[in-house]
DNA sequence: ATTTTAAAGTGTAAAAACAACACTTTAAAA
DNA sequence: TTTTAAAGTGTTGTTTTTACACTTTAAAAT
């Protein structure tokens, strides 16, 4: 394609992504956090990111640069907003879309992860990042607590199979705020999308423990928790 | 700034704002749409959009297309998402953030508007945009309607003093759906960052109405509307 | 002057959603 | 056999939401 002169008569800036990859263990959301042992800014915290290529789609440079680290494809992930000053990246100028990624923390390939100085870091642990990249865990956390309010998303952060517990352990650390164990069984009863497999959980506790799981087919787009 | 390696191996891409400018009159949302006579895609309709210039932040520049359009600075303006398929601009490959924009439909400037062959046109009847302008149309109602479910972002659509049959009809407008006039009067009298004026109106009916208007001070970030 | 008209303004009751609350069951471990 | 720790289970009061219809006002028409 010829360049146009109603184009090129303005500027070309890089195009990056940075990724807010969540992970849920032991009650707690996590993030996974690059200790950065390259340039720009290197020896401190940042998220994972990477600069959208020639001819890749930024959803498709996000998606690349969360499997680079975690070796996973096939996340749920979701754009949350773009951060556009011109002083962000004090190196170069460079516009940055934030995505973030719900990861089943028992899955990720640990090789790569140790590859690049990356670590699993609890929320409240959170370390200053580079950047802009602290207010994009701000809006991150802000935006996946409403899609979690709004459809079940969070599920991507358990395995394929949960107890009751689990998932409200999981909803209780998403917003941060205790549930009634009865009124939390009852709206979970109410989800058809959420159906028994029959199968047993047996390691957390000495009674064992229906497991869940989610049925997409079933699942219609209905809204599921007030925030 | 000395360009650096780690920088420049990746490519550069212009980058642009589209922007979602609604307006609300007779009971209805517009939008305010360009017949573009001018390239690329001249004769099509479109959003109204530009190029991110260098030094300017992409809030910056969404602010200024809006103001080269309207005349007006200072509107209520959020950003929806951002727009990165390789080919989503036929012309070259151009990354864009989508904003919306609220507008009292009665404070533009004309000459602006007409000197750039731009129309208010009611929802129901926008037609095919340009590029993927519809969906961002589409991804911007949504954002709105969500916006306006959970802070009064709405009351930018409306004069400064309204009454509450103005108000109550753009939320009508907003939702598409009819609401019960007392019940929505009732939920207004709870919300005191909604207080009289002391002024009436006497152009919209023989019994005069009481004017209202919103007050920032007394607004503490409670939500409004359930959707 | 009187009547008509069109929008402004106002309260109650039923239904639904939500929140608070404590004990029994199970099976492994001691 | 007892202890323990988590799984599992219903009811009631409170709050929120919804449904619903007539009176008031003042301009315009007669």
């Amino acid at each position: 394609m010829a360049p146009k002169a109603y184009y090129n008569i303005h500027p070309k800036f890089h195009v990056a992504v940075d990724c807010i990859i969540f992970g849920f263990e032991d009650g707690e959301l996590s993030l996974l956090l690059l200790k950065r042992n390259f340039e720009p800014a290197r020896g401190q915290w940042s998220l994972m990111g990477g600069f959208v290529e020639e001819g890749e789609s930024v959803d498709a440079a996000a998606r690349r640069v969360v499997a680079e680290l975690t070796g996973l494809s096939d996340l749920y992930m979701s754009q949350v907003h773009t951060y556009g000053a011109p002083e962000r990246d004090p190196g170069e100028r460079v516009v940055s879309a934030a995505y973030y990624a719900l990861v089943d923390i028992k899955k990720y390939n640990r090789e790569l992860v140790r590859a690049h100085n990356a670590f699993w870091v609890k929320l409240p642990d959170v370390p200053p990042l580079i950047f802009d990249h602290g207010a994009m865990v701000r809006d991150a956390l802000r935006f996946m607590r409403y899609q979690a309010s709004v459809k079940p998303v969070g599920i991507n952060l358990l395995p394929e199979e949960f107890t009751l517990t689990q998932l409200q352990a999981l909803y209780e650390a998403i917003f941060g705020q205790a549930m009634d164990k009865r009124n939390f069984r009852k709206r979970i009863a109410s989800m058809d999308y959420i159906e028994k497999t029959g199968g047993l959980d047996r390691t957390m506790s000495r009674r064992a423990a229906a497991l869940y799981r989610f049925n997409p087919d079933k699942y219609d787009g209905q809204s599921i928790f007030k925030i």
